[in-house]
Order: C-alpha cells, then sequence, then structure tokens
DNA sequence: TCCTGTCATACCCGGTAGGTATCACTGAGC
DNA sequence: GCTCAGTGATACCTACCGGGTATGACAGGA
C-alpha cells in the first residue's frame, strides 16, 4: 500500500540537504520537475507536508525533519543490506560465514593492540580473512551503518557506541602532549584546567558531528597535521596514553590525572549474525 | 548505479521467507512469472547468487542469508521513516517535536513505574501525548525497529538491549511464583537449583528468539496463561518482584535469593533525535 | 518596468513492472 | 515406461509511470 520506495527517500534526502530543488535535481543527475513531482506524489503518499515552499527557498517542515533522519537511517540500511550480501556473494561456503571481515580503525590509533588481535585471530583454526579499513576521526560509526565495515575499534568517549553492540579490551589514562620547549612539560603530571588553561597554547579541536566544536584551538583532522603543530608550538592535545607511540622529539608527553579514562572497544551492529565476526569476537574479548 | 529498491527487498524477503515463489507471490498479490524475473534481475545486480534452486524447492545461500538478515533489517527501518514521519505530520509544530509519542510496554508489566513516569511527564510543561502501546512478551525491539513504537520498557535480562539506547530505571529482585499448597511454598527463601530442580513443577517456558526453549515445562505467552497454570499446580516461575501485583490468592511468592536482579530500562532507537523523546527520558532517568 | 531565479504545470516518450500463456524439468504414481 | 502434478523459467504483450523538454506563475531586485 504505502512502502516508501528507496528511490523516494534518496529524492527527499537530496532536496532535504540542499533545501533547493534544482541543486538536488544536478545531484540527482536529473532534471528539476520531474523531482519536484516525485516530492509532491511522496507528500500526498504520506498524507503531510514534507517541505514549507515560500519566497526565496524552502525548508523544512517538522514531519520533514523526521523523514531526513529516518530516511538517512533507511538508506544506510539499504545500503549496507546491498555491501553485505555483494561481500558474502564472492566465495561463500555454504554457512554463510566463510567471507572477508572488514574492520574499520581509526587511522594510527592502538597499533599494538591491532597487530596483538590480528595475531591471535590469525591463529584461530576457521579464521576469516580480515581487511583494515583505515577511517577518520570520528567515521567508524558511519562506516558500521551504511555497511562499508563489518566491525570497529571505537574509543570512548570519543566515539559513541549508540546503536552498535560492543565488547570492552583496554583501558589508558591520557596525556598531554605538548611542545618539548614549553614550560609544562617539565611537570610530572597535570590536571585539565591546566592544560585547558594556558593562553598561548590552545587546545587543538577535533571535528564532532560534523562541524568543528568553538574555540581558540586550530582545526585538526589527522594525527600528523596535530603532531606538526605541536612541534611548532601551536597548540597542545589530550591523548590517550598510546599516542606515546607517534610522537616526535619535539614532542613532551605528561600524564594527566583527572582526565576521564580513554576505552577502546571492538564494535559491531546490533543485528549482526555473522558466525566469522563472532570468532573475532571472542578471540579479541580474551585478549 | 546499484542502489536496491524497497520493492526488490520486499519480494527477495518474502521468497527467502517461504522458500517458494509460487507462495512467496500470492503472499505478495502478484504472479509468479514476474517474481521469479524480479530475483534474477536482483541476483545479476548484485552480482551475486542468492538461490539455490534444484529439484524439489529453494534453498538460501550465504548471501541469501546475509541479504534476509540485512534486508530485513533495511525494510523495517523504511517502515520506521514511513511511519514515524507520518506521526509527526498531523499537527506538527516549526520545531519538529509537538507530536505523538508511542510508547510500548510490556503488558502488565511494571504498572507502578509506569504510572509514576506518565504523571511525572505529564506535569512537565512542554509534555507531549503518550500513547501506550501494550505488546507482548519481546517484542519491543520489533516496534522500536520499524517505527510503532518511539520509546520502551525493556527488562534485562529478558528483553536485549542491543541496538538501542537505555537508561536505567529500577532494579528488582526475582520471586518464585509458585501453587500456594506446595511445600517449597512454605519456605523463607530458594535459590535457582532448588527451583529448577523440581520434576513434579517444571518451570514454565517463555517463547525467545520467535520459538520457545526446550524443556518440560508448559509453553505460556501471556501473564493470565501463566497465572492459571500456576494456581492449577502445572508449573512454576521466576519473575521479578513487582509480579507480586497481580498475583492471586492460590499463589505464593518466595524469594529467589540468587537470581538475577531484573533491571527496567528505557529504551530508544539510537539515532532518535526527538525533543519530546528527551524530555521524556529526562523525566524518566529523574524518577 | 524588466530581468532573474525559484518551483510548479503541461505534455510527450520509452523503459519496465506486471499479467497471461506456455515451456522445461523432476519426482511420484500406476 | 508413461503420465500427471508441481516446480521455476521463458516469451510476449500491455499499461503505467518515471523522466525529459518547454513553459508558466510568482516574488524580489536593479
Amino acid at each position: 500500500m504505502d512502502t516508501l520506495e528507496t528511490r523516494e527517500l534518496r529524492y527527499f534526502v537530496a532536496v532535504a540537504e540542499e533545501l533547493h530543488f534544482g541543486r538536488a535535481a544536478e545531484r540527482l543527475g536529473m532534471a528539476q520537475p520531474p523531482l519536484s513531482r516525485a516530492i509532491q506524489q511522496l507528500e500526498r503518499r504520506l498524507g503531510v507536508s514534507l517541505l514549507e515552499r515560500d519566497r526565496r527557498g524552502v525548508s523544512l517542515t517538522g514531519a520533514g525533519e523526521v523523514l531526513l533522519h529516518e530516511g538517512r537511517a533507511a538508506l544506510d540500511a539499504t545500503s549496507a543490506a546491498a555491501r553485505r550480501t555483494r561481500r558474502a556473494g564472492g566465495a561463500g561456503g555454504p554457512d554463510g560465514s566463510r567471507n572477508r571481515l572488514v574492520l574499520a580503525v581509526k587511522a594510527a590509533a592502538a597499533h599494538e593492540l591491532l597487530q596483538k588481535l590480528l595475531d591471535a585471530y590469525a591463529a584461530e583454526p576457521d579464521a576469516a580473512e580480515i581487511e583494515v579499513l583505515p577511517c577518520g576521526i570520528n567515521e567508524q560509526g558511519e562506516l558500521l551503518r551504511d555497511g562499508r565495515a563489518d566491525v570497529a575499534l571505537m574509543h570512548t568517549p570519543y566515539n559513541s557506541l549508540a546503536g552498535f553492540d560492543s565488547e570492552e579490551l583496554m583501558t589508558e589514562g591520557q596525556i598531554a602532549v605538548l611542545p618539548a620547549g614549553h614550560p609544562l612539560a617539565a611537570r610530572r603530571t597535570l590536571s585539565l584546567a591546566e592544560v585547558s588553561g594556558v593562553p598561548d597554547l590552545p587546545l587543538a579541536r577535533w571535528p564532532h558531528d560534523g562541524g568543528y566544536p568553538p574555540g581558540p584551538g586550530p582545526e585538526v583532522h589527522n594525527q600528523t597535521q596535530l603532531a606538526q603543530l605541536i612541534a611548532l608550538g601551536r597548540t597542545a592535545a589530550v591523548l590517550p596514553d598510546s599516542a606515546r607511540a607517534w610522537l616526535w622529539a619535539e614532542h613532551a608527553a605528561v600524564p594527566v590525572t583527572d582526565a576521564p579514562p580513554v576505552v577502546t572497544h571492538i564494535a559491531w551492529p546490533a543485528h549482526s549474525r555473522s558466525l566469522a565476526l563472532a570468532g573475532l569476537i571472542r578471540t579479541a574479548s580474551r585478549l
């Protein structure tokens, strides 16, 4: 009767993101009139007004906001279905589990733990092939949701585990990474207040929810940038203890006693039922 | 390029569940040939074989199993998008949150807590309207996934919170509910081993993952049935302490000291962003 | 006033989803 | 062995509808 088609969702999400029929149509590779008509049909079929068209552009109604959120989730789930099916297709055995597993890891994080995990899992009798997919700062959730990854290493409180199943792997303290020459670098320990209260050394800002939080520090989006800016004396950062592995000679590390501990989890979509994944998780939780 | 359409997923799930093209077509209200063709196109487009057609019927390949699981999740997400959008549509304000909220509750569970929650929330300044949706034993997850509900009261370890965000509301011990005349009913306390080790009083079995766990006890699917069977002396059950509220005169309740505590949570889909929901959760966590 | 930029309408065309009729194959009877 | 029942696949046709082009309605700015 009224089941939304993937195509309609794609169209609506494009319009809702662009708030402009012409640009949305261009992005979708089609002309504007059929897009307008498709959205009208969608509104009629749902019996709900999704967009407010008045002079000078388009805005979302309350229902439109809901459909934007829920529609994105549905499109992610649909892409995930296609990707995971294709991945399982190649040379799958009869039990549906002898395939490759994609593991998303924030680039350069948890080196040691990852190495141990991969080694231990490879030694298992019926280990699947693991493809390590390096990803950005907070990208793991997106990759798990849309099926580009099957499982991820995530770090609370930096990543949110909402919507996933997870298993705790490791807890570590945090250190302040400072320019070696800075006065604070000589300290044995620091507090969060001390690190954040230095006007000449504002803390770097990481992307968060698609934007950067406000603040005086420079915006960085990978560890190489951060390392360089710290070495140049322009910024500082509070990072998990395992970041010591990639520090430069120009850096100094000082434990921050009151920083929240960083917990590394292995996380996967809650509905996963793959045997290969279960094996990897079992291996991980025994480390 | 190759985005799966909702229609294709619906068709495939029907065939994968029936394992029979004719019955699946009937269920879908269409003829068998176009269904066969649609599945073939789907397989070609995915580049993957989903079904094993040999003599005497159809069976799933590994990739088919994956698509069945992932496709169900995607279809649920799509239905949820439609339902929640429609619900938000009626008389939504400009902020997209002035709508009804559907709360799924296992019928007759947590009376008192529910009453307190509804009263407290109704007293909030900008409370939305709450529709209480009574549901079966383990149905809350399904309702949240496909959008028939926005939020639910769930009970660990009976319900799984996998895939949802949740907030802990209450912890209670468990009691053994026995026929009043039974020898064990006279005890002050019991252990799990004692309750489960009585040959003439096998524990009742609840549905779980679509079936019943094996065991000697009778299969029940609601509390009225259970109450009657206990009163008749045919079975016993281990239940949260709040079950005392609906016991009969023919029942006896004895605390089970080593039973895992039952924790009542309020749970919601992890990606929810509704203001009304946030308000309800805030109210609940302050109880 | 005209011009520009926006979304909606009118109309046409082609692809394809769906229907009917039929085939090909297998297994069970007799 | 032959037929018959039951399965999914194929062939072919039709009609709908998704998409394109051309144009309209309307508001705002010079």
